[in-house]
DNA sequence: ACTCTAATGCAACATGTGTAGCGTTAGGGG
DNA sequence: CCCCTAACGCTACACATGTTGCATTAGAGT
């Protein structure tokens, strides 16, 4: 992610701690308009060069908060049903795409300024998704669906209206949203849709 | 759009037609990392100042360009079939994502960046999906799909993993994945998804 | 303890971005 | 044709962002 640290020792590993949290306490005071390298260096008493040489951007510090909170132990809710465990992803989703402060779209952004940010970004979600792969696979279990199912592809068609209209579109908060794409999904799955080499189905 | 001019004479008229095509050349040529006020003044021989007052910031040329383009008089094909209708705008969808130079691409970024870019930005989608509200019309009046499906919900289904793979989960671009999207969609329409008020049909 | 040097702190510089004041130019209206 | 002034060009400034060279500090190995 950053510049390897060859001395991990008191210093260095209490300035990457210093920097980070400054970086999350400017996100939530300031929002994301409130980041840049000063603010935070400020904030935190280190300098400014030593965040540049490490960091050299805001992207790379955000890259460096997102690869420490990927080594979570996130995993989907279990409910029982298709149904079920998609609108719990859903609305997780839903309240990290609207919560105050902003921080997962602070991480959007930051993805476009920053190939480093947009890598870290990446790497977070095909992760995210790979776990979601069980909801997938507990449903075929039960027969919901049919075997082939493409997981990941079912997956993005739950959450992508999510994204799109919350953080490209940027509609206006709806509440029945997550709830809606979830069941909508549920219902093409359950007709056969999302099977891999299978185009036309009905 | 920008700020109201009047005096809309030769000379005015003559500066903000060098201006936005300046904009759209040093798009093409240097991508959107190229674009600054002062580089797209310089190419055009239009001072700094003039630029900075009329358009403010990047996103105000930008949001400036999109007004133009959110002119025209696109229509979404009819192919006789909603998979037809729906793989046909996703391959433009995708077409667009994936062109280059990334114009759309760097729209989005820059609708993150300035205010008035998201809100020209937003502006054109949602007259786009306005405009292909049509297709699930004719789709009802075939009766391929129930009479009270909503024309927004499903549009957006059929778009939105394009936009999630491509432009913020960057998966590399596969050429099957717009008519898988549409098809899978379709699916889900004729099953019963995507209904108003229904929130589980099966 | 002592040495070596990675990492940091510091100052100065270079560049990019945005603003303010003021004179100049040229379109619009009489 | 002439006046008015919106729009533009120019200079200078203010600030943010990012870089470079060098001195200093303190962790790591012996």
């Amino acid at each position: 992610m950053n510049r390897p640290i060859r001395r991990p020792g008191g210093r260095s590993a209490d300035v990457r701690r210093r920097v980070l949290d400054a970086v999350v306490t400017q996100l939530v005071d300031h929002g994301y308009d409130g980041l840049s390298i000063d603010t935070v260096a400020a904030s935190c008493g280190v300098h400014r060069t030593t965040v540049y040489r490490r960091w050299r951007d805001v992207g790379g510090l955000l890259a460096d908060v997102l690869a420490e909170a990927a080594g979570d132990d996130w995993r989907p809710a279990d409910t029982g049903t298709l149904d079920g465990d998609l609108a719990a992803l859903n609305r997780e989703v839903f309240a990290a795409l609207t919560g105050d402060p902003p921080i997962t779209t602070a991480l959007i952004a930051a993805s476009f300024r920053s190939a480093r940010a947009a890598e870290a970004l990446r790497a977070f979600w095909a992760d995210r998704y790979d776990r979601c792969a069980v909801i997938v696979a507990r449903a075929a279990g039960r027969s919901e669906i049919p075997a082939g199912t493409d997981a990941r592809r079912l997956l993005v068609a739950a959450t992508a209206p999510l994204y799109h209209e919350l953080v490209l579109l940027r509609t206006g908060p709806d509440e029945g949203l997550a709830d809606r794409a979830a069941a909508d999904t549920a219902v093409a799955a359950r007709a056969g849709a999302f099977v891999t080499g299978v185009v036309s189905p009905g």
